[in-house]
DNA sequence: TTTCAAAATATTGTATACAATTAAATTGTC
DNA sequence: GACAATTTAATTGTATACAATATTTTGAAA
């Protein structure tokens, strides 16, 4: 006999979650088509077109990735002329990622392909708003249980 | 000058959910990871304790995720003993994926151990329920834009 | 019944993710 | 100034995702 309830796929958030970002992700693959970028080179440039240049370690701050993540998907970048990868001269451990003249030719065109799709989605700006507040509220519990370790620490009783 | 606005990484709904999406990973393969499960394992394993025996392409519709995907997961899941993998008999093209005596045994203690990593997200029932309506609205939409193909026909005028 | 389209799974190739390790450069400390 | 600890990228290995293709089986039509 159960002691606990079931856990149904269709009622967790995790999953919600995980769903909707895979129909984001495949939103804008079809939407970036035309520049041939995928979804998370689109995001790298975007924080590179409000920023650049950056180092590989302060992109992967606002990515929440690391090198190991952002090291191949540059060089993609750099191979299709978005961006271009230069040793940094005061500090030889860094790599300076900076735009490339194309990249800051098709910024306008990019971000105004995003907001026509964008409107595509139907949403208002408070609709938009409240969602994304929720799952701040969300992230921020997950990062303080990561943080914590209360998971490996506390819960690990039937070891 | 610019026509159109900066499109901001900070503001993207779209970045909210990946980020999300890849905390959960996170959180969830930390709990699981007793039971040597990852988070995509995790809830195939969630739609077998439902309903399995279950043919690949029946799991795929309940993940949303292809044979690309699933064969080789489900060949990880059989090799870890959670699964068997059998070719049916009425119909050799499908694949039937079945539970081992291990996987029914351990349903209850994985069941147990989500629910006590649920509780350290210190959301309400309904605080989940509102976030997962509005996340059903934003897939709903996805949906709708890339069945109609708005994206690849209508506005691709600039190509 | 032969044939051909459709269905189910597997395979191949490309692109993330991320843990763990490596290698090189820099910094802090004595 | 030598040198251990730290920082930064790159690399390695494993596991998703998914488009595109291949293979096998089934079903339906001629």
């Amino acid at each position: 006999m159960p002691k606990v309830p079931p856990v149904l796929l269709d009622q967790q958030l995790c999953f919600s979650i995980y769903s909707a970002s895979k129909k984001f992700n495949h939103f804008y693959q079809s939407a970036l088509a035309p520049f041939g970028l995928t979804y998370p080179q689109y995001i790298a440039m975007l924080v590179l077109w409000e920023d650049a240049p950056l180092t590989v370690h302060q992109l992967g701050e606002h990515l929440e990735l690391d090198s190991g993540t952002l090291t191949p998907l540059l060089k993609r970048l750099e191979k299709q002329g978005w961006v271009s990868r230069v040793r940094s001269q005061t500090d030889e451990r860094q790599v300076l990622i900076h735009l490339t003249e194309m990249a800051t030719a098709k910024r306008e065109e990019v971000y105004a392909r995003i907001g026509q799709c964008q409107n595509l989605l139907g949403m208002t700006d408070k609709e938009i708003d409240d969602t994304m507040a929720e799952l701040a509220t969300v992230k921020s519990q997950l990062d303080t249980v990561s943080r914590q370790r209360l998971i490996t620490k506390n819960i690990d009783s039937h070891q």
